[in-house]
DNA sequence: AGCTTTATTGGACGGTTGCGCAATAGCGCT
DNA sequence: AGCGCTATTGCGCAACCGTCCAATAAAGCT
């Protein structure tokens, strides 16, 4: 209806795009869905973007760098390196609340279909490991950590964390927050010859056990 | 063509459809194609099924199920529990291949939104984890490992198995399949209290650097 | 005021989808 | 042989998809 800017608009079909995506899934949102939710025509969307495939990458990419930032901030607040792995691990467990992560497993799943979100999440995985990288070369330096190849024990404690988030999120609560955020400290104590640095008020050794397994 | 049994048609048709699912994906699988492969009408299949949608579930519990008994068939060879672990992750990294972990992303995803896929797939996938807690919990008893919470440490092993093939997998080459495997057999040495036992053919320390990263 | 620019419309296009249904044809039974 | 059951057909239906495009209207500028 109204007339906006390039520049409003772009950002009001991401806006738009998010909501929809929220609801209904990265692979299940279509054009109509996208211009309903705006209240405009669906060929707009198309004199934004050259293709649904676009839009859904840009929204992706809003969503997940927004996360990225946050804990960019987060950390940037921690003194040492060691306060910093503290605070990227808190940030974390804040930032995949709820629809956050089921967006990367949106992202995942249609990474081999989709050319412009495989490149968005590939770009972005990249960086929120780089982010962890940087604090372990950082530790590193300042003799806090011990790890012969950080970009390697970067990825290693990012993929725990997914793999334990992707569960408590796919299946819900068979494992809880906790002990993803608990275990994968753990993990990186031993990754950066620590000991029992990092965890200070967590439960120590036995986390709340989620063993209601036997379906 | 031929009239069939409705059992072995059932049959034949989850086989067609995981054929099918094969090439183009799971999402990406429609009733015309499934009813091409098998050389009979489309019609057909709604005369077995009420929906799609129970076609696809029946499809994803078939191919994970058998992926599952493969691993199973594969460790049961096993002497020793040692011996047992190292044939769990020569399994896992022959049956992710291709198509096979693109599956279990989508299910993943879809999870949320379908309840009958949520079922399957915390189903089979606890399945998973409690046959690697089954070799930690046999090592323990035999002496060859030491391990204090074995049903623990049989998630963190898969999810960082997981994790690391998601990226493998999503992100074509990210991080390659011999780094997949090597990595998350150390940390398998870690938590069984190993020290360089399951290395015996793999690179010791220096797998081939993935680090194309900077895009 | 008129003019130019362009954001926006609304529908058409060719294609695909899941599903339903009357008609057909193959098989077992008596 | 004839009959009954039902697996199977083949197509039609309504809805949906992404994309494209001529027509429209709202702004800014002189």
């Amino acid at each position: 209806m109204a007339r906006m800017t390039p520049a409003a608009r772009r950002e009001a079909i991401v806006d738009a795009a998010l909501a929809v995506i929220l609801e209904k899934g990265l692979s299940a949102t279509t054009v109509r869905d996208v211009a309903d939710r705006m209240g405009t025509s669906s060929g707009l969307i198309h004199h934004y973007f050259p293709s649904m495939d676009e839009v859904l990458a840009a929204a992706f990419d809003v969503a997940a760098t927004a996360d990225l930032d946050l804990t960019r901030d987060a950390i940037r607040g921690g003194g040492s390196a060691t306060e910093q792995l503290r605070l990227f691990f808190a940030s974390y467990g804040r930032a995949d609340q709820d629809w956050s992560f089921q967006l990367w497993l949106d992202a995942w799943a249609e990474a081999s279909r989709r050319p412009a979100v495989q490149e968005t999440s590939r770009r972005v995985n990249i960086a929120w490991q780089e982010v962890l990288r940087d604090v372990i070369e950082r530790g590193v330096v300042t003799g806090e950590f011990t790890c012969p190849a950080p970009d390697d024990a970067a990825w290693r404690i990012l993929s725990l964390l997914d793999g334990l988030t992707l569960q408590s999120v796919a299946h819900r609560a068979l494992i809880d927050r906790a002990s993803v955020i608990a275990w994968s400290l753990g993990l990186a104590e031993h990754e950066l010859g620590l000991a029992g640095v990092l965890k200070e008020g967590s439960a120590p050794s036995a986390p709340p056990d989620p063993t209601a397994l036997a379906t």
